[in-house]
DNA sequence: TATGAATGAGGGTTCATTCAT
DNA sequence: CATGAATGAACCCTCATTCAT
């Protein structure tokens, strides 16, 4: 029987949707566990019997959620058939970017939290079951431009801060221009990253 | 003599270096303002005689450290005699990089704070006596160039994110690659996407 | 069983017991909800999960302590078959002295709060379960006599004022007299305030 | 000179006048020294030169205001040949009502505050050369009638504090009906009180 | 598992009072 | 006399966490 797996999937699942809305509408520090719960419409207590606090939540939600956002573009991605690395990337990007920008909640949660350490840390780190493999992919499509790439890392770690910090304004608020205004020069100038980084 | 006066002053920095200090290191969020009055060796009464809460104190920090920080490297770039748009921004953008590199608690704070919506504010918004005038600046260092560049502003934002977000791994933690090896890449980014711009 | 029941009402009951000795003893300004949950013996965050705040505990019991206080002496009225006006209001008011006589802390919580503003909505106002009915009984009591006295609202108010300003020096302190001395003269005046009141 | 003297003088009544405002609009337990100050435009610390505490300047307040009150009505009716206890009596509670009803910041602050014992102190106390002597005149006019008033302090009490509880209501908030409504009522159950301690 | 009553440390803030100027 | 900066105790209230049910 599966209906008391299913309840305590549900309670969970409560608890993390309820964490995700509070934490995008009022931050991590203004939401209380009280809160969450409330939302969940679960008791106090039960908040303690899946997460150990309000930052192992956060946590797992960071892991859970961009896994699922990169997931999708990937996936999407290899249903191209691309060649170029230049086109890769930039179709990677596309594709998340548009998704951010039906999903605004998502991209405040994200952007705000999904730092270079946690980037390298699901590149480099052991592959989590639950999770993306970042490493095995990100190996995989680097590794056939790999002899012409001069520091890729460095190059990977520019593109996505870039796109990262320019993104949240423009889509979230159209500051200083619309995503759609500011894309055509956002991809000339990765794309001028890439080459820079061609030896 | 300013006794008195001096005496005040003296309470006031303490505690905006008690407040700076803590910002850093812990966040805004947790700190309290025990923790601030503690620290500057002040009762805990005296913080209300000069800042009205926790929020006011940290936003005339902002202020106050940013238009420190920019005021330093216009008046160094005056001292230079730089004749491109290129070479102007290069020159400012290194100035703060090497600052910034000597200050890393600045630096953390800095580039947590200074989003753009407080960047463009200071441009547009209504110069203020006690900080660096921003407005009247930026105008006199693009006018010169005006003609010859594509949405000003997008470069701009573009650039200022790009140099935030990359360069905040990297001083603090060498990730994924000291600020020195990062260097030469991202100045040869910045060029590229200032030429980007030209019409 | 109802034990968690019981150890809530006991606690709920711990406090208004509190809150009550402390209001008659220090007024509500000087009491902190500090002190009440001190000697109610309970931790402060408990208070919370019974009363809004030291205003909402403050109405509650002055609700409580006048609707026991005057259903009480309503039921004692009842069971004499008193036919006049005069008499009726005259035991009511008996009964009541003599009960704040015999509690002298009553009287004084009562006295202080039991403003007019409060009388006039409990009995205009919607009738609480919790709470004794004045609505019901003294449209009783005067409706019978209704239609020879003259503006029953102002006699009512009157003679309510009257005997509250006077039985609280007389009771508390003897001053300007004992309230069995006061008693021959306060009746007398009563019954001339209702005569001059009839048609 | 009286240039200095009448300075100080000037702050004293400034506080004094400010401390009224407040205690009226606010009562005095929500009032705080920084506020009588501030209204003052005075310093915090000259409040204590003047002053011993909040409770000082509020005692003083209602000494001196009460005072003023009743040296007026007394006055007024020195100046009207009245015979009867009845009528002079009256015609005090109407002086003083009337001027209430022009000043409800003074009936304000005065029926809260006039207690019996109050006035007990300043019938029975030494008299005070800045007050009115309350003792001197009410041992001359109830002399010429000592004969002919049984228990004359009980009379007067409850006089005192039937006008006082009666006219707060009426006069602030019409309730339960206007002051010139209730009038009539109130100075033909004065009578009758007078009467009932008549031998 | 699931609950929610209970806790008490710690948060921000106010204010009477003092004292050097 | 007059000032107002400085103090720190005390205020109300929130909340993460525990635990008996």
């Amino acid at each position: 029987m599966h209906k008391l797996y299913d309840k305590k999937q549900h309670k969970k699942n409560s608890l993390l949707n309820a964490a995700f809305d509070l934490f995008t509408a009022k931050g991590i520090e203004k939401t209380s566990i009280s809160d969450i719960t409330l939302n969940a419409k679960v008791a106090k207590g039960t908040f303690y019997l899946y997460f150990k606090s309000k930052y192992d939540i956060y946590y797992k939600l960071i892991s859970h959620k961009s896994s699922e956002l990169f997931g999708k573009a990937t996936q999407a991605m290899e249903k191209e058939h691309l060649r170029s690395l230049n086109e890769k990337i930039i179709f990677l990007v596309d594709h998340i970017i548009n998704e951010l920008a039906r999903n605004p909640k998502l991209l405040k949660f994200i952007s705000k939290n999904l730092s270079w350490a946690f980037f390298k840390e699901a590149v480099t780190g052991t592959p989590d079951s639950d999770n993306f493999d970042f490493q095995g992919f990100y190996l995989t499509m680097l590794k056939e431009d790999a002899a012409t790439i001069e520091e890729p890392e460095i190059m990977l770690y520019t593109i996505v801060e870039l796109v990262n910090a320019t993104c949240h304004n423009a889509i979230l608020y159209g500051e200083p221009a619309t995503i759609d205004t500011l894309k055509p020069f956002l991809y000339r100038d990765i794309n001028s990253i890439i080459d820079n980084h061609k030896v």
